[in-house]
RNA sequence: GCUCCGAUGGUGUAGUCCGGUCAAGCAUAUCGGCCUUUCGAGCCGACGACCCGGGUCCAAAUCCCGGUCGGAGCACCA
């Protein structure tokens, strides 16, 4: 009897109350450019797209102007382009404000909004006993003119608020009477100072999930009690309310991804830039060899479950190695290189793969002069034992005795002996930027000094060669 | 305060909706071996899990109830 292993490709779950071509969307607010978390949803809504046809849609939220990086309206549009994520459409809320003023009046008008001038401990008194506040009964006529009054930027001085009736003894005190409008100071990137009632992130999303069409939502647990509030507005107009999924959260270990702490960060000079190694934003993590791929295949694997669960850098790094192993040459960098002198040795012509059994790759070649010096790193050299004999990778073996290296012999042994790797004495030094911000500093053999790109320095990791001294670490 | 959700090996997950093909798949980690020279890559192999209790059923990881544990979110951010 044969066993035959079935070969099973993780893959997302279907999503329910599919007929046809799907709408999707993604909706980041532009406070920075998207990082690591971000590719997730990016990534699944256009794995849902690519499976069953339709349109995805970038909505930008910029509906609160205190939360708004201009940098933002550029960068996301890239970061997405980058990680192959295909956009059909492009929609930034701050050109709708007129839609959502529009629609809030017919909200009035049904009785289904009303304006309120409360201190806002008081409204949270009330709510929370369940209580209605003075102003939910007063008449659409009068609402319409105080919405209106403040839409107009006209009393300034008051906090006015336009209020979503719900259900005033919902037994979640949030969903009970909603805010959707507040007023906010402060002058919009996009906008200039044309408005200063702006729409809550619960307001602006039930119209435009309606009127961009959307059938299926997908997107964080955090926003489940979002749904609920969401839901009577569609209610209120009548409309169909699309599909939703809520997926757990993924909480990122070893991880800067708040932009307010990155924006500190850049000014004050802990961070480079958005794409700083530091950083698990998508640019930084391009500049420091990560692939798109690896994004794809990473978060498909890890499933769209409604638990919350741990990203594993184990796990994405391997992925990526996958991605990027074949296309890596080989290396020799020596961290923290000691000379040494090998005593007794014959010139030699080293002749090294530049991908282990491929030898169409090509070779590094290097005629090591007769009792030559040559770099090793400091941690092997403190490594060995006295009488040990080692063998330098694609050269010879030496003895190591008293202090002293001396060479034995060209043909590789026949016994297990440590094998370490080594830089000829023309070697330049090259300097590797750790995912902490700290560096290696070492020497990078002269054939390598040229190129750039990814490589693997042997018994390092893997770099990103940016330069003829520079290179970011990407993982081993 | 309130609402919601979940529990599969060290870690991340598949399977749970529609109970049998699951004596549980994949990945990662660990360990071992192999690449006639990478201790760190690659290849092969091994190890290793259905929270507890009860119920329904011929049959339960899968359905029901209880418990325990854990997590998340919300109240003028998105």
């Amino acid at each position: 009897m044969t066993i035959e292993k079935k070969e099973q490709e993780h893959r997302l779950h279907d999503l329910k109350n599919v007929n046809g071509p799907v709408v999707m969307r993604m909706a980041p607010s532009p406070s920075g450019p998207l990082h690591l978390g971000h590719s997730r949803m990016a990534i699944l809504n256009d794995e849902y797209v690519k499976r069953y046809g339709g349109q995805l849609i970038l909505r930008i939220e910029d509906t609160n102007p205190q939360n708004i990086d201009p940098v933002a309206y550029t960068m996301i549009p890239e970061d997405l382009k980058w990680l192959n994520v295909n956009v059909t459409q492009i929609v930034i809320q701050s050109d709708r404000f007129e839609l959502y003023y529009e629609k809030a009046r017919e909200l009035i008008r049904k009785r289904a909004a009303y304006m309120c001038t409360c201190e806002v401990d008081t409204f949270k008194e009330l709510l929370m006993a369940g209580q209605a506040c003075p102003h939910r009964d007063i008449e659409p006529e009068s609402n319409l003119e105080k919405f209106q009054e403040v839409v107009d930027g006209k009393n300034r001085d008051a906090s006015p608020v336009l209020i979503i009736k719900t259900d005033i003894a919902h037994p979640n005190p949030s969903v009970r009477d909603w805010i959707a409008f507040r007023r906010i100071k402060g002058t919009h990137p996009r906008t200039g100072n044309k408005y200063s009632f702006y729409p809550m992130m619960n307001f602006s999303v039930a119209i435009d999930d309606h009127e961009l069409g959307l059938t299926h939502v997908i997107r964080g647990s955090d926003h489940i009690s979002n749904t609920e509030k969401q839901k009577y507005i569609f209610n209120y107009f009548g409309w169909k309310i699309p599909e939703y999924f809520h997926y757990g959260n993924i909480s990122i270990p070893d991880s800067i991804l708040k932009t307010s702490i990155i924006k500190k960060g850049i000014k004050e000079g802990i961070y480079s830039g958005w794409d700083d190694v530091k950083l698990q934003t998508i640019c930084s993590m391009a500049r420091r060899g990560y692939q798109p791929e690896t994004f794809r295949k990473y978060w498909i694997d890890s499933g769209l479950r409604e638990v919350n669960a741990e990203f594993s850098w184990d796990i994405f790094n391997s992925i990526n190695r996958q991605f990027i192993d074949s296309g890596a040459d080989r290396y020799f960098f020596v961290k923290n290189p000691v000379p040494i002198k090998i005593a007794d040795s014959p010139e030699v012509m080293s002749r090294i793969p530049k991908y282990q059994g491929k030898p169409e790759r090509g070779f590094r070649e290097y005629m090591i002069k007769a009792s030559s010096e040559l770099f090793i790193t400091r941690e092997d050299l403190e490594n060995i034992k006295d009488g040990e004999k080692i063998r330098l990778k694609d050269l010879f073996n030496v003895r190591y005795n008293e202090g002293t290296f001396r060479f034995s012999e060209i043909e590789p042994s026949k016994e297990k002996i440590k094998i370490i790797h080594w830089c000829p004495s023309e070697s330049k030094p090259f300097k590797v930027e750790r995912p902490d911000g700290s560096f290696d500093e070492g020497v990078l053999e002269p054939q390598g000094i040229e190129r750039n790109g990814i490589f693997q320095f042997e018994r390092y990791g893997f770099v990103k060669k940016v330069s003829g001294e520079f290179g970011i670490y990407i993982h081993n």
